[in-house]
DNA sequence: GAGGTCTGATTGTCCGGACATAAGGTGGGG
DNA sequence: CCCCACCTTATGTCCGGACAATCAGACCTC
C-alpha cells in the first residue's frame, strides 16, 4: 500500500494559514490534478502525521474537511480513499451571474427598474417586514451572448445595502452583498415551471405559452435576518439548473 | 449571560452512542422545541464541558455538527448562538415518495414497466456501461390523492439490485437501495422545463404544450459507481421543488 | 473445500492541556 | 467629546496520548 510515494506534502509553520487548511488544500489540489488516483488509499493517518510532523488530530481535521466536500471517503479498518465520481460543484448559493461567468458565457445585465416601493404581501412576508413598509425593488434582465436568459426581480429590506446602478450591471447581487459585509447563511428556494404570459414572452423573446423555469428564493444572513427575496424567471429553452448534491451520512 | 439555566443536558457513558452525538441530539431537540431561543448564547464551551463532565473537544464536536447543519453560528470572542431563521430541510437526496409522504399526501405508485433492456446512448454514458449493455429499466407513475404527479423513468445497472414489483409500488427507489446495503454518496442533477408532448400530456392528465418540470439525475454510491440514472417529468401545475440550502463558510 | 475464527491494520472516539486570535467593552489620553 | 490602547472573554488551532470498533485477510477446523 505504501509502495509508491509520488507526492510530498509540506506545511509552513510560520504561515498564519492553519496547518490543517494548508494540508487539505494540498490534498485537494493533488486530487484535482489526478496525482491521487480515484479509489487509491491515502495512507494511514498516523504515518501521514508523522511524515509531516503534525499531530493526528490536525491531519484528521484536514481529511475531514475533504470528506465533507465529498472528495474522500473513510472506512474504518480499511482506510481513506479518493472518491471515484466526478465531484464538481456541490450546489452552492451562487448567483446566475457567477454561473454564467464560470461557463464562459460573458453575462450582461440590464437594470430595468431600481426603486423604493411599499412591500406587497408576498415580499413583506418573505422579508419579515410589515406590509406596505418600504423595500428596495430591483428588476434586471440577464443576457448571455446578447440573448435574454432570465428576468430577475429582487426585493431587499430598505437601508440594507447601498446599491449602485453601475455595479448592478457588472456583477451579481450576492457578490455586492458579501462585499458590503453581509454574511450569507442560508436560503429557502422553490423551483417550478409555468407558461409564459404575453409580457414575459416579450421580455424574454419567447412565444406566449412557452415553458419557463421559475425560482423563488429568500436568503438569510447569519443573524437570521432575511436579506433578499427574489422571483426569477428563466427561459427553459436556454437554461437549466445543474448541481451536485451530497448525501449527509 | 449565564443568568438563566433553563435546561440541563446529560450524557450516558455506558451507552454505545458517542458522547458528542448524544449531546448534539439533545441540543438539537432543545432548539427544535424552542427551549433554546433563537439568538441566545449557548454559554461557553469550557463551562459546558465542565458541567457535563466532558472534555472540550467532545463538546466542540457536538456543537460543530450543529453548525454544519446550519442550526448554530459561532463567533470568535462572542460565543455560539442559535440561528434565527427557520431552518427546515437542507436539500437532501430524497425520493419524491418520501417528499410526498412527509407532506401527508399519501403517495401511490403504478409500475408501468419493469424490464431488462440494452442501454441507450444517454443511459449508457450516465451509468458508465457500454452502449447496448443490458440495464434494468423501470417506469413508474407517481400519484397523490389519486391524481398523477410525475412520470419517473429509471435506469439501473444490471444485477445491482433485485427489484420486487410489489416493493416498488409501496416505497421509493432510494429506500430500496439503502435497504440493499448500497451507500448513496452523491448525485448530479439537472432541473429544467419543457412543454408536454401528446404522450406525456395523456399520462399526466395535462393538455399538450402544458409546462412540465423535468429532472435528470445520476446517483453514485461511495465507491464512485453510478447506481441509477433517472429522467423524471413532473406536472408543474401540481409540484415544485422546495429546499433549503446552506452557504459553505 | 467450506465454514467460522483469530489477528493485524485503520479509523472512531475521547481526554486534558496549551497558546493564538478576534470581538467587545473599558478606561485613559488627546 | 472622540479616539485609541488595553483587558476580558470566547472561540480557533494544535498537541500527544489512549482505548474501542470495524474491516479484510489469513488461518484453522470440520
Amino acid at each position: 500500500m505504501a509502495k509508491d510515494r509520488p507526492l510530498q506534502f509540506s506545511v509552513d509553520r510560520s504561515s498564519p494559514v492553519p496547518l490543517y487548511f494548508q494540508l487539505s488544500q494540498q490534498l485537494e489540489a493533488a486530487i484535482e490534478r489526478g496525482e491521487l488516483a480515484p479509489g487509491s488509499l491515502l495512507g494511514n493517518e498516523i504515518e501521514l502525521a508523522g511524515r509531516l510532523g503534525l499531530s493526528r488530530p490536525t491531519v484528521r481535521q484536514a481529511i475531514q474537511s475533504l470528506v465533507d466536500k465529498g472528495l474522500l471517503v473513510r472506512r474504518r479498518g480499511v482506510g481513506t480513499q479518493v472518491v471515484h465520481s466526478q465531484v464538481k460543484r456541490p450546489l452552492e448559493l451562487s448567483s446566475l451571474y457567477d454561473d454564467l461567468e464560470a461557463a464562459g458565457q460573458r453575462p450582461a445585465t440590464r437594470v430595468l427598474r431600481h426603486t423604493a416601493e411599499p412591500a406587497g404581501a408576498e415580499a413583506a412576508a418573505a422579508l419579515g417586514v410589515p406590509e406596505g413598509a418600504e423595500v428596495v425593488l430591483v428588476e434586471r434582465l440577464r443576457l448571455a451572448h446578447g440573448e435574454p436568459m432570465a428576468h430577475l426581480r429582487n426585493h431587499l429590506p430598505a437601508g440594507l445595502l447601498d446599491l449602485d446602478g453601475g455595479a448592478l450591471e457588472e456583477t451579481g447581487l450576492y457578490r455586492l452583498m458579501r462585499a458590503a459585509g453581509i454574511t450569507l447563511h442560508s436560503a429557502r428556494q422553490s423551483v417550478g415551471a409555468r407558461a409564459a404570459t404575453a409580457e414575459e414572452g416579450e421580455r424574454l423573446a419567447e412565444p406566449v405559452g412557452a415553458p419557463l423555469l421559475t425560482m423563488e428564493r429568500t436568503t438569510f444572513d447569519d443573524t437570521g435576518r432575511a436579506v433578499e427575496f427574489g422571483s426569477h424567471v428563466y427561459r427553459a429553452s436556454r437554461y437549466a439548473f445543474e448541481f451536485q448534491l451530497l448525501v449527509r451520512p
